[in-house]
DNA sequence: TCTAGTGTATTAGTTATATAGTACACTATG
DNA sequence: CATAGTGTACTATATAACTAATACACTAGA
């Protein structure tokens, strides 16, 4: 119960992103029911309203339906959630590049940079 | 005149990264005096109280120093700049990797993409 | 038809960011 | 010593983001 979050994003924002993330690992599958909002507001340990934010995101994005009274369900559109996926990454990669040109790097250097580290943790 | 800031992140840390990236790009150079707080502002369309703002971080940082009624100054610590260097490149890839692996992402996936996307821009 | 479980809407409060205006303090220079 | 140019401090305001609390609406099943 609980769970931790970084203080330079919203909390929402980051409770989609880790929803997105166990549905591009499977842990959460096509059809599959999500927790009831208040519910999962409760296990993580937020305002009922943040999490009804974070399903409405969610749906906004697509890769999950909403059936009043009953709950909300990863989408059946296995397109719709590899399109997702690949969406998601080039977003990353594009905010990435941008911050790392602010600060004055490469991409190269960086790409050699997370290299070296993937190493160290593999 | 102006400059533009993006709507994710606040005007000052956006300047804050700018200023630091034309350090690393020796843009600006050691020793060099940046413009008063009052010009700067104008010229980047903001207000002074957030360029002052500004100032301070990065003397906080400990890469300018500031010689009250004269004006803010990069740093003569070579090493300070080089260590600063380091460590923004860590916290930059840090907090990638937080992201790629909320996302469900592996770090060797997002090092294949981001090469390929380096091979097109150069 | 009642009730428990679900999503939804509305309103309010807190905090961070940015802006604005004004006054003060230090330094260099004529 | 007067003045212009600089950084600094303080108070106030506006706005947006985020979180919180509460009330409402729909669905399924006993």
């Amino acid at each position: 119960m609980g769970m931790e979050f970084l203080p330079d994003k919203p909390i929402y924002q980051q409770l989609v992103e880790h929803i997105i993330g166990d549905i591009i690992r499977d842990t959460l599958v096509t059809g599959e029911k999500l927790p009831s909002v208040r519910d999962y507001a409760i296990s993580v340990g937020v305002n009922a309203n943040t999490m009804q934010r974070v399903y409405k995101e969610l749906e906004n994005l697509g890769i999950t339906e909403t059936r009043r009274g009953q709950g909300s369900f990863v989408t059946e559109n296995q397109m719709r959630i590899q399109e997702l996926r690949e969406e998601m990454k080039e977003q990353l990669v594009q905010s990435f590049i941008q911050n790392v040109e602010a600060l004055g790097f490469t991409t190269n250097e960086m790409v050699h940079y997370l290299q070296r580290r993937g190493e160290q943790d593999d």
